[in-house]
RNA sequence: GGAGAGGUGGCAGAGUGGUUGAAUGCGGCACCCUGCUAAGGUGUUACUCCGUUUAUUCGGGGUCGAGGGUUCGAAUCCCUCCCUCUCCGCCA
């Protein structure tokens, strides 16, 4: 949600920053405007009214006043009923649009995503790539038939030393993050209410891509940003307390609709993944050096895996709506010739803390939103086929990530 | 799943239809007093919206879990929902 005293006053300079990332006809800044005005009009007759009413309803009064304030009553409410519509209106129209891309996120979509850094280069095997989903089942490793058998097409079971990875790559995650004691681990609940939903930003977007309970409308959630970001909602939190740092392990469930390609088979997109994802509540004044943390934790992680990837700054329509900036760490995944989406480093600015009504009291008495930023650190279902197919060798065995070993027993999968 | 109780300011806790945004206590803050530690006194202490002001300010509206209703008037009465607690049942 952005701020409408921000509209009313750089109109202009909101509107060009938006075209980064919307077409001209979806944005109508005056509509906004107008029933902002509107709004505003109508209001102070209404206190006007009510103010009056109040007058008389301090103590008890005659009669024919009795009468007067009887005919008040329904002019109240019939302004009332004006007020309520164009303030729905009004805020519908607002929370629809997206959050100002910060000034050094390039418009367009894609295309104008730019890698700002690489690590390691893409390997040269001297034999032929086998996909992960190959590798893994050459090796009793991940189950896919019995998981569809189970629960259906887009699931799988981690077996014998790929549960291992899996729970070697979790550890090596809370290990990283317990080594910054500032970060807070949590867990939390894993559905989450359409109200929760919606103040994350994922409603009423992407309601098709969630799972929902039939009774009580819950959601499964789809990353614990959804979690996180409620957290503390509608909360004025103390100034000495921030920034707030937080790293939450859940189970993230995606529908994931209609989005299957051949490349992505297997573990790059399916309905259930595990994902550790960091996230900052701070000062305003901070949350760009926070940002930097956040990127720098989350390629620490990767490279502690020695994988290659590259990192992405995202264009403006890339990113998504409640974010200001977004970079990506992507993996590198042979057998797709192509890169995928580890981590998502992002911040939001004051855009979700105003939805969720998140603040603190500054310095000066006077409440202010937070900001907040969130970042994978990391998800395992792409990490896990890059381990598989960029350190695969000729014989079909997989050699675990050193950092990995102490957890996993063994130095090799498949021996 | 059944039965009951309850949700009021940072906290505790009054208030059951009319100057109650809310007594009182604790806590917080400011000032004063007192020669240490401590204690005392006075004042102040929710959020939000609209208008006003350069700003401090000031005027007004709304908010007592949420939403709706009754009424001239609702923290107070009615309805729905959410949450918490207690007891019973059921149970991986």
């Amino acid at each position: 949600m952005l701020d409408i005293k921000l509209i009313r006053e750089k109109t202009k300079e909101v509107e060009a920053a938006l075209l980064k990332r919307m077409d001209k006809k979806d944005l109508d800044l005056k509509k906004i405007l107008k029933l902002d005005e509107e709004r505003r009009e109508l209001l102070p007759k209404l206190e006007e009214l009510q103010a009056e009413r109040n007058k008389s309803s301090k103590t008890k009064p005659d009669a024919k006043t009795i009468e007067k304030m009887k005919k008040l009553g329904k002019e109240i409410k019939d302004l009332e009923t004006k007020v309520l519509k164009v303030e729905t209106d009004f805020t519908e129209a607002l929370a629809a649009l997206p959050n100002i891309p910060a000034e050094d996120v390039v418009a367009g979509d894609k295309e104008n995503n730019k890698v700002i850094k690489s690590f390691k280069d893409q390997i040269e095997f001297d034999f032929e790539v086998k996909n992960h989903v190959d590798i893994a089942t050459d090796l009793n490793i991940i189950d896919y038939p019995r998981a569809a058998k189970m629960s259906g097409a887009g699931f799988w079971v981690y077996v014998g030393d790929g549960a291992l990875l899996e729970w070697a790559l979790l550890n090596y995650f809370v290990d990283f993050h317990r080594s910054h004691p500032e970060y807070k681990f949590m867990i939390p609940p894993f559905l989450l209410s359409e109200k929760s939903a919606y103040i994350s930003g994922h409603l009423p977007k992407f309601r098709e891509d969630l799972f929902w309970t039939e009774e009580g409308k819950l959601c499964l959630n789809a990353t614990s940003e959804m979690m996180l970001g409620n957290y503390h909602r509608e909360e004025i939190l103390a100034e000495e307390d921030l920034p707030l740092k937080y790293f939450a392990f859940s189970t993230c469930f995606r529908r994931e609709a209609g989005a299957y390609r051949t490349e992505e088979r297997g573990m790059v997109r399916g309905h259930q993944f595990n994902k550790i994802e960091m996230f900052h509540f701070t000062k305003p004044d901070d949350s760009w050096s926070a940002f930097d943390e956040l990127l720098s934790y989350a390629e620490q992680l990767v490279e502690g895996l020695d994988l290659h990837y590259n990192t992405v700054q995202l264009a403006a329509r890339d990113c998504s709506a409640a974010m200001a900036k977004t970079v990506d760490l992507e993996v590198w995944i042979p057998s797709m010739g192509g890169y995928k989406e580890v981590s998502s480093v992002s911040n939001a600015l004051d855009y979700q803390a105003r939805r969720g009504d998140v603040r603190f009291k500054d310095t000066d008495g006077k409440n202010k939103f937070v900001h907040t930023l969130n970042a994978s650190g990391l998800a395992t279902s792409r990490i896990l086929p890059a381990i598989l197919e960029q350190n695969q060798q000729s014989d079909g065995t997989v050699l675990v990530p050193k950092v990995l070993q102490k957890y996993m027993g063994k130095k090799v999968i498949g021996k």
